[in-house]
DNA sequence: TTGAATTAGTTGAAAGCTAAACTGCATATT
DNA sequence: AATATGCAGTTTAGCTTTCAACTAATTCAA
């Protein structure tokens, strides 16, 4: 089979990339900043933020581990933490002895009710207020896209190997 | 003064800011994985990418550490490795006897140029391929709009702290 | 229904990262 | 010159993250 020649990137392709890689290096790196105040990383308010809106603030481990995009081992890590901080609790799952429930503690609640307004001001201020309403749409889309295709590809990593 | 009421996001900043946050993340994991059979991390590669573009493959830490974006402290940790590799030397600098160069060995630049290729196929197919030439041109301007944005929000708080 | 294969979740060890302290040199100030 | 201040880079300690191994419960399959 013929060897296949790189396609390098052109300067559009390069500038596009490049602008997108520092941008979000730096802009999760502000965010991160911006939550120590909180103590709280963006991966831990990622997933207080969606236990907190679960029902009945509470959710089984597997899920909360998908939805916060963090792996269950690491969650299983970072849980440790927020239990000794006085945020969560655990709970056993009746229905599946193997399972367990992540629940939101009171104290819990009221940290990420005191870190949300800062948060979204901070994703406001460094990154929303870049975008138009136009931008906003366009960006979705393109990022809709990105993760659509991203799931195809693993799922097409199956069948193939 | 009057207390600020969080004014929190619309539906369509929402979806802005989730396709964006979710996207990238899964996108960067992705990039990693595909680097791993290189044995390289996206941080990894930036640096070698950075050391092999210079003039004699050679840098010195500060700047090297700078322009990856990743803290001094943490190059100096990554160089460990990559001279244990066998990718990477340290050089004393003769002008600034604090200062020393990181300098890009014969297998160092064979294994970059041996993964670009793979990691340049992988930019294209995993998000590059989802733009068009106008995208690619919006997505610039945004990002570059982000990164000024950032860059002036953080000179600004020397000046007001 | 019994054994095989999956699944939920945790654990431990190794690697990675960060923040702060530290070393040694360079530059500025008097 | 003497001292202070700053800078380049490393190191240490303490987390955090990852990866693979593991436990225990569940489901599948003959």
């Amino acid at each position: 089979m013929a060897v296949k020649r790189t396609k390098w990137l052109n300067t559009s392709e390069m500038a596009a990339w490049r602008s997108y890689v520092v941008a979000s290096r730096r802009l999760m790196d502000a965010l991160d900043v911006d939550l120590q105040e909180h103590d709280l990383s963006m991966a831990d308010y990622e997933v207080l933020a969606h236990l907190s809106e679960a029902p009945g603030r509470r959710m089984r481990m597997s899920e909360l581990a998908e939805t916060s995009m963090v792996s269950k081992s690491r969650l299983s890590h970072r849980m440790k933490v927020m239990v000794k901080a006085g945020w969560v609790e655990r709970e056993v799952c009746a229905e599946d002895k193997r399972g367990s429930f992540a629940v939101m503690t009171e104290k819990g609640w009221r940290a990420i009710v005191r870190a949300a307004p800062d948060h979204v001001a901070s994703v406001r201020s460094r990154f929303l207020d870049n975008l138009t309403a136009k931008d906003q749409d366009d960006l979705a889309k393109i990022f809709d896209r990105v993760t659509a295709r991203l799931r195809k590809q693993y799922l097409e990593s199956f069948n193939k190997n």
